[in-house]
DNA sequence: ACGTGTGAATTAGTTCACAGCT
DNA sequence: AGCTGTGAACTAATTCACACGT
């Protein structure tokens, strides 16, 4: 029995995109005055089976009881700790047109323990003025007040062919992170974390199951 | 020999996931003039393997031709009408904050043949306004709207406590499609399809590479 | 009896490697 | 020779089903 133990291997990527939504839940629970909870319950909250989840849980450790089920507790502690999220993540917003304004004001990164310390642009009517709590410094500046602030994550909201620049600048400054909200590839170091939201791609997706979901298999 | 035919059969998930980015390749080579292009070299422009490329392409019909490759506009044509974009999509924004004002300005949708035509609010301060082309009405109107504009997909950008109630009024209008850009999970009749764009999961799993992608297997 | 943790079986996705067409 | 389309092999993910601890 492991229990509590840091993870001693990287997730399965499909466990990983999962994860995010058992640590959500499990703050509902928490908040409910739940303390301990089976894999049955929980996943039909999730709309997943149980198999999957005890699965799942089992790739971080022996969390649970067998005949009893999951310390609610431990399990929020673990998934917590499991995505990273047991320090708080300085974030820089790349981009100030209307994204990456909205993102600035984003209320939902609190939550997340994600707290937006800066966004850069290059345009000088933005530049020294504040969205909401965050300050907008020219882009040229990003290594200098990188450092200062201890940025370590970048999102990315710049035109497409400003893309690849600012994930360059940032890589440059020491950013290991970056969120990429446009739709093009950009090219990292090996160290260098990237993950892509892709709100076309998403929405022709969309567009295909909508048309195309009736077909046979 | 296939060729041309509409689908006949859904496309697996892991390749419709690809095939924005491969329209997206095949118009730049169209933009670039090239006629033809072989698997070898659009899979190098798209970072994958060139066997998965011809694999995700054989979903669609015998497209090729053995020794010379591939014609770039009939691919272009395929992906295009396999991702439904042979028309244009009218999408309606709900909730007015700034993430939806944003993606009422956005300008990436006109690529994918997509027109936001309406944003819908709760706060009277903001009905009957206009954001960028788009106009702002009422959430109480949304069925009687939805039909005048032929409203088909809706993006939900709502606060968490209003996900499920705005995805009930857009179904219940009769559209078969969601973007659903809250973090909470919508329950839709069986025909409607929806799609999660979770900023926050994607960040919690950014964080979650960041921390320990150094790790064994 | 309850419910976890996990081998075994199954299903899905990817890569290999080559027959066959140009 | 060049390059597609696809069986076969392989790898990853999911589900089944049950031994075992509480």
């Amino acid at each position: 029995m492991l229990t509590k133990g840091a993870l001693r291997r990287r997730l399965p990527p499909e466990t990983l995109s999962r994860l995010p939504a058992y640590r959500k839940q499990l703050s509902v629970l928490a908040a409910e005055g739940t303390e301990v909870v089976s894999s049955k319950e929980l996943a039909r909250r999730l709309s997943i089976s149980d198999a999957q989840l005890r699965r799942d849980l089992s790739y971080m450790a022996l969390l649970g009881r067998r005949g009893l089920g999951y310390e609610v507790e431990t399990l929020l502690e673990i998934t917590t700790r499991g995505l990273g999220l047991d320090k708080t993540w300085a974030l820089a917003v790349i981009g100030g047109g209307s994204l990456g304004t909205a993102l600035a004001r984003y209320p939902g990164f609190a939550k997340s323990n994600m707290e937006v310390k800066a966004l850069f642009d290059v345009d000088p009517g933005k530049i020294g003025k504040m969205i909401g709590q965050v300050p907008v410094y020219d882009l040229a500046r990003f290594p200098e007040v990188a450092s200062q602030l201890g940025l370590e994550i970048a999102i990315l909201t710049v035109p497409e062919d400003q893309a690849q620049r600012a994930a360059d600048v940032a890589t440059m400054a020491g950013l290991k992170g970056l969120l990429n909200f446009t739709s093009v590839f950009v090219s990292v170091p090996p160290d260098v974390k990237v993950r892509s939201v892709d709100i076309t791609s998403e929405l022709q997706q969309l567009t295909h199951l909508m048309r195309f979901e009736a077909l046979p298999l």
